[in-house]
DNA sequence: CCATCATATAGTCACAATGACCATAACTCC
DNA sequence: GGAGTTATGGTCATTGTGACTATATGATGG
């Protein structure tokens, strides 16, 4: 092995969860940040992660910086894209191979605050170090510009849910309204969900049906592990 | 600098070109291969690549691969994907920033080939060293699930060219018949190529007219590098 | 120079997908 | 019981596209 190789190899992630914006009530996406505690850009924002271990596979990396940042498991994760240009890092090269997850709306609710982590929207970030601002830009355009909305729609809700909150979900990640009769009607054709047969009372007005995914309809896109590669 | 990180970095490339297919005629996916001339997997066919420099850039080392191996310069260079398991070179920890490149069709045919560099066509390749089957086929797989085919396109032709080559590359990679007048309506239509007024006499039949490519027209998606990332 | 060949290029028709709306259903709240 | 609010079922017009038919035009060979 003549490895004349320099650079360090850091995972980080891009954490995505979908919570009420605080001023206009609606659902936006959010993600956590760790401020730095050290050298270079000392107390700036940045992207959760870390070296990776020799012994642990990338995506094992990935979920385990997610879970030390906020105590959240992740519901999909996927490798976003790998950045290590020369001038990125003060001093060493760094090679960053970067991924992308989205964590369950309600359990994000419940999620690790404190000191050194916050979470932040996604469209009115602070500077981040490094390039992770433009890191965050690419996780969000491949987030809205995914063809497969079923399986990161599913990320973000429960094992059931109602079209509305279905709709919820593509709104936000689409940043535009959804006529409500033709996202059931396209929804419905697609064949992603089920009806559960149930209800859901309480609310001041019709109860909508609860629907669950339809697990037989993965049409995945896992990167080169999905079952369309096999 | 606390690193513990046991990993060697590696720049492999999937070189794409369009050529005949020796028995059938018709256009179809090639790729260059180098064979190993040292373990482990010696002697078996690999992707271009190697160690990554500690001040080389990413996309830099891939182009230098390609040259190095075909003599060709890409038209188009995309990273792929990075492969990091830990089974997937025995011994050390590799960790393979892949890249997918498109090379000039006519260019590739005058591409350098020798005792240890040889072209295979892409759904008949033999069993590759390490992971590199599963890596070709994950290429396959994005060169045909990519939306933009027009860029593609772009990269297997020259700077002019008549809808018919153009028709030819979105066979070869889709591998299946278009119908001529549907393809040249959706074309036009798409505004992606502009008629130069001229036209390509010689054939037995009416003289097609030849087109250039609509720079204004570029929708797109260098990685987060691109112009739609800013 | 004309007939023929082979592809270029222009239209037509039917059908699927989708956005914009309109109408009715069925709960809770007052 | 009526009002308020969202759920859910339709309609209509427009668009995109596959399948096909018809005409255009230069090269070739007699």
């Amino acid at each position: 092995m003549t490895s004349q190789n320099q650079a360090t190899l850091a995972v980080s992630t891009v954490i995505f969860a979908l919570r009420p914006d605080e001023a206009s009530g609606l659902m936006t996406l959010w993600l956590p940040l760790v401020r730095r505690i050290r050298e270079p850009h000392l107390g700036q924002w940045a992207l959760p992660g870390g070296w990776l271990p020799g012994d642990e596979e990338l995506a094992a990396a990935a979920s385990r910086t997610l879970r030390e940042t906020t105590g959240l498991t992740p519901k999909y994760l996927e490798q976003l894209y790998t950045f290590g240009d020369l001038g990125r890092s003060p001093g060493t090269r760094v090679v960053s191979i970067v991924y992308w997850a989205l964590v369950q709306s309600d359990e994000a609710a419940l999620a690790a605050v404190g000191e050194n982590v916050q979470w932040f929207p996604a469209d009115r970030l602070p500077e981040l170090a490094f390039d992770h601002n433009r890191i965050v830009d690419y996780a969000l355009w491949r987030l809205r510009t995914k063809v497969e909305y079923a399986r990161i729609a599913h990320a973000f809700l429960g094992e059931t849910f109602t079209l509305a909150q279905l709709r919820d979900v593509h709104e936000a990640v689409l940043q535009k309204p959804l006529d409500p009769a033709n996202f059931r009607r396209t929804v419905e054709a697609s064949g992603t969900v089920v009806d559960t047969g149930q209800h859901l009372a309480g609310a001041r007005h019709r109860p909508p049906r609860l629907y669950r995914y339809n697990d037989s309809s993965r049409l995945a896109d896992q990167g080169p592990l999905g079952p369309s590669i096999g």
